[in-house]
DNA sequence: TATGAATGAGCTTTCATTCAT
DNA sequence: GATGAATGAAAGCTCATTCAT
């Protein structure tokens, strides 16, 4: 039973990415949702007290995702050498990211509805997250640059959603932009020491 | 009134203007336009063909405005140094996006919610734009990334609105992170020789 | 309640075909059947897809009406005599135009509003009806004329529904213009063998 | 410019009717049949009060040309031999609708809108036409079958549309149905004596 | 004569949500 | 837990008509 209804619920978010992917998060409705996963629509508000508790169950599962890649036990650990853990964590996103091509799009594409509702985004992803005290300790070694951290994970997500896109796309291929290109442009950006090579042998 | 006012276009423009930054591109409707302008909802039929024209029109009239800035003669001539022109380039989109604080995000915002729309992009902003040239002269001349250009595109748009959208909300002010401080971090992601350091005196 | 009412689907049938006889399949609008029917509009998409299937709703139910009546046994039974058959055709559609003496009309009214409407008969009516056959089967016998099935089956109907008309607009009583004098014109106009009078006492 | 003004009329009622063969009378409006004569929208309603008097324009012109072929002159005059007139009237429509193959068509069609408009028909196609005293005269004379003239006319009329129509959409050909064919299923309807084939040769 | 501008009312359709079963 | 029925609100869009120029 338990199970049964973890699983309907999955299905329901499943459902929802699907149709963000396919047609943008405004052609979102319980209808399309309800009948993709081959339910009654009213079936939806017994797992989502409405439609924004849907959105927010989506993003927040895809930034749960984000956040539970194996890397990050490497990331997060303040013991840990910080130019590894910030290389760490650029890898680990670029490969969270052609692994799961869409995520960052939906991402995107959910804050695009949520414009409206207050406090979205704090609310979701409170500014005390763990990944605050990365970029901190980063700065205060002297590996990144000193600059607000939301500019930093700007260049770090923009760059690596728009390489998955362009993958998606076929404008290049892998081969043609590897990981090293992509990552030596993010890390200029973010970092003032030098791109750490040795580390590529991942 | 006789003459089609021509006023009357750019006030349906920017009321959609104004329903973007404040509740997102996904709230747009052509009953909340007409409302704000203060006319009649199918009034907006007479000067946008439907919806879709009207977000092209927004869509149009930011691009167009961002080309315009007067750096762009430097920017686009080809007889100029190819450093100059990158960094005026820099300089231009940065200059005019704190003085249109809503520029970019507005571009944003309707190029996400046309996803579902066909070939927008390409249809509207062809590839065959201006900047391309730009940026295909700095990697021959060995001062640009050798890098697609969407990505080096999209560093300078994401920090840019993310800087600025920063200004919006007082995460900062402009004098704890000034130009110079954004614009080496951009310069950084994108050239391969030092941050030109000269040009800052404009 | 909680079954679908299978008596609402006849109910917005019948609304509809109400709006057809006062004032013309043109006036027929969602709006308007639902309030005849004292429901709110949108309900009406719950029991049809769109118009077009409200339409063809009507236009399949009075089809199957005119095709159930009880001599369609004797007219359908390819081993009956051919001329007591088509005799029997034409009296039953007589006398199915008189007690429901707008069915026709509806009819025509429909075929005509859906000329815009791609393959509208063609895919509701197949050209597989059961009566091409006895009309095949008239022409063979030498009872029936021998000319396209269509021409026949126009005068048939136009003749019909128009003395229906009558009727119901008082032009004539059917005293003064009964079934034997009607059936007397149809009857010269489709068949070649003289008129069944002996099949007149039905 | 009287000549001009007359034209643009007829352009107007052309427009109307082209609409009207292609998508149906329900598909007029204004907006079309200015945009397909090539005027603005207003310019219309200069010519015609409303769009009712668009109607009864494109429903009267078409009655007229009906009513004005070359041999009307002979079924019209009460000297000329019954038999004649009759079957000169018929010739006469069947001749027409061939020429004008969407003719009958189209006044069915206004007439579909038209069902709530008051007393339509009987305004403009009075009951005192000319056609009713050939009718009453071929009764008297024995000629024509003792029925009601509106039953003869639909026989005439419905079966010469469907006939046009099946010309039209390629259902047979005018050699394997010739007039001869359809004139004597005609005939047989509405006369009670033999089918005058000496006046064949026109 | 002709037109552009404007509008209110109407249309079809979809949606989020609620409720009884 | 699940569904079918129902609805009010809103959406995008078209239309017939009027009016000032």
């Amino acid at each position: 039973m338990k199970k049964k209804d973890l699983t309907k619920k999955q299905k329901i978010l499943d459902a929802t990415v699907e149709i963000i992917i396919r047609d943008g998060s405004a052609a979102i409705s319980t209808t399309k949702v309800a009948k993709k996963v081959g339910i009654s629509q009213s079936n939806i508000y017994l797992y989502f007290k409405d439609k924004r508790a849907l959105l927010d169950g989506v993003y927040l599962r895809e930034i749960a995702r984000l956040e539970q890649t194996p890397e990050m036990k490497i990331v997060l650990n303040p013991d840990e050498d910080i130019r590894i853990r910030c290389f760490t964590y650029l890898k680990s996103m670029y490969d969270f990211s052609l692994q799961n091509p869409h995520s960052l799009y939906v991402l995107e594409q959910i804050k695009l509805l949520s414009k409206g509702a207050p406090d979205y985004l704090s609310h979701l992803v409170g500014s005390n997250n763990p990944i605050e005290e990365l970029f901190n300790a980063g700065i205060k070694a002297g590996v990144l640059r000193k600059i607000d951290r939301r500019l930093t994970m700007t260049v770090i997500f923009s760059v690596i959603e728009k390489h998955t896109e362009n993958l998606q796309n076929g404008v290049y291929t892998e081969s043609d932009v590897p990981f090293e290109t992509v990552s030596q442009m993010i890390w200029a950006a973010l970092a003032i020491v030098p791109y750490p090579k040795d580390l590529l042998s991942k």
